[in-house]
DNA sequence: GATGAATGAGCATTCATTCAT
DNA sequence: TATGAATGAATGCTCATTCAT
């Protein structure tokens, strides 16, 4: 079961990148906390920023999955959108799953894993902002939503669900729905006037 | 003129990190860069991270300075938003600042520096967060916005000011102003009834 | 058959020391250049240093037994030397073959393998130094030659016949014959008083 | 005294990678016999290739040095040569010193450092080469020596010195003195004919 | 016999920090 | 104060060797 120690190996440095960051990070605990030795963890990954790499991939990509399968279902736009908030919530332990790409700052420009993430991540990226674009572009057609530039609120709309993180941090309210920022980013904070 | 020295590290240590991030930046970098030698470095500092800690601290000081000074003025609270998000795009090279502690996750919790950063860092973001919030608060009581949960509604302004970052990373929209993010948080997405 | 594995083991070994060194040769390398696994190569010899002085010792032998063939033919001593040089001329490209011990100085003396060296190499070295010796002297005796120190004589011939090997790397002239350095040590340098 | 710094190491290193060879030769080893911390090997060599090409450089340097100084004296050339002879002896514990090239074949061609070797220790070998063929074409236009190659003799030459070496390791023979080679070399293993 | 996945000791190199001057 | 030479712990990666299949 090849498969199944690539994995492991994996799981448990996604759970250590996750915990102590890249740099802090090292092959050896990587090794360990999957149980196999070091050499073993080259067998399967060329090198730590393989590992790294590989993490964000898979996160993405399932995040990926499951954007697009809630975009085939037959739902408004906005039950679209609100659909990709809960599963962000849900899984934004993770932190790192749709926007993973924020947390890498520190280890950025200068290095040549730069390249690989350009090369690997920016493309999936890409495309999870698609999809949401698209979701977009829909509602408006369908008359759901006002005329904005979809690609503007798509990334508008990733960028707010992230609020749950921060709130969780820096504020007592333990946030355990989407729906007060989903209907913020909905309904606008503006005051409707009265007519 | 000792402070003079230690501003001078800072300011060039603060163009490093941004550049190469922390574990990349060597103190040597640091020294060379601010041309003082290298235990120069050590005699207006304690270690490496706290370099880091004291930029983070600045400008997040400088922050919290600006916003406090926007919150003065006399003005609606929609417009202290507004004048509040041109401020960010304007700095959103340093791109860190309203934020850096995104940017933090991978020198965090496993490191001593976190302790650091809980007692000097976060007080300062709650800050932040808090003056968000009081005009936010502001805006409900007078009339300007609907009733929301302020604070929630304070950290979604927060991130969603972070969307042109993105949009200049991942497309080609090179955003210049803030207007069309702003009014899409003020007005929301949903198309209003005709009535 | 696994003479034929060994064997082929063995060759492309061979060409693999020569072209990288004994260290940067892998036993990877080697038996993937044999096209066998890894784990057959251990089951041919004991260790990656067994294969180097297998490869060695077969060298060595061949050049012996070349030796001892040139030695049974019934010819002057200076046409059977003569003949050693062109032969090591020829196999000049594999350069290890009459005193491969001299490419060896890099993994010497602190190694294990030198006792082995010691044990299964040096004896074959002493067996050419002797048949060139018994050349040499027997030259003498029938008055072919000087009368010098035969040993002395023979290991100096050994020795200029290297010459050619430098001369390809040093200077532009390519050697293709032996004539030259072989006129050389057999008439002297200095130039004959005239009578 | 830095210059003593590096000297100490390149003494000790030198001992250490003429017993154990280069690979075997760990940095460690280098920085302990010199008596100083690992990392300040690095603060005088840029890695451990650049202490044995140093190393190499140094010991050619001398030797091209010590060549040129027997070149210049009021000599025969014949008698210049049994000088280098004697002085190649006197050194051959070092064994290295006129052609560690030859030493190096086990850390060759497909080494980066073989491009340094080609950069900065050729050049040095082939000054040596190019004084010896002057001495040699010198005393050919003198009448001392026979009208030979030039180039093949100084190589024949720099070659048959080895044998010193050779003898001391195969045979019983302790070589104190080049003569017997020298004579070898001047005069030719061919009895002269009576006239 | 043959395989090749797994091992882990070993090593070159980096860099934060110290301290004698 | 200011320096920068010296330190040595820490770490990514390699590769000879083993052994279960």
């Amino acid at each position: 079961m090849n498969k199944s120690i690539s994995q492991k190996i994996l799981a448990n440095a996604s759970r250590l990148f996750a915990r102590k960051g890249f740099f802090k990070t090292t092959v050896d605990d990587i090794a360990r906390s999957a149980k196999v030795a070091k050499g073993t963890v080259y067998l399967y990954f060329k090198d730590k920023s393989d590992i790294y790499i590989r993490i964000i991939e898979r996160q993405l990509r399932t995040a990926l999955d499951d954007l697009q399968a809630i975009n085939k279902e037959k739902l408004d736009s906005s039950q679209k959108l609100r659909g990709i908030a809960n599963e962000w919530l849900e899984h934004s332990v993770e932190f790192h799953r749709f926007f993973p790409i924020i947390s890498m700052e520190n280890i950025n420009q200068a290095l040549k894993i730069m390249k690989e993430i350009r090369l690997n991540i920016f493309p999936i990226i890409s495309q999870i902002i698609s999809v949401v674009t698209a979701i977009i572009e829909d509602g408006i057609k369908r008359g759901e939503f006002r005329r904005v530039n979809p690609r503007v609120a798509a990334i508008s709309f990733l960028n707010i669900m992230r609020a749950p993180l921060l709130l969780n941090i820096f504020t007592s309210e333990k946030v355990t729905s989407c729906d007060e920022i989903f209907e913020l980013f909905f309904d606008g904070l503006k005051k409707k006037e009265l007519i």
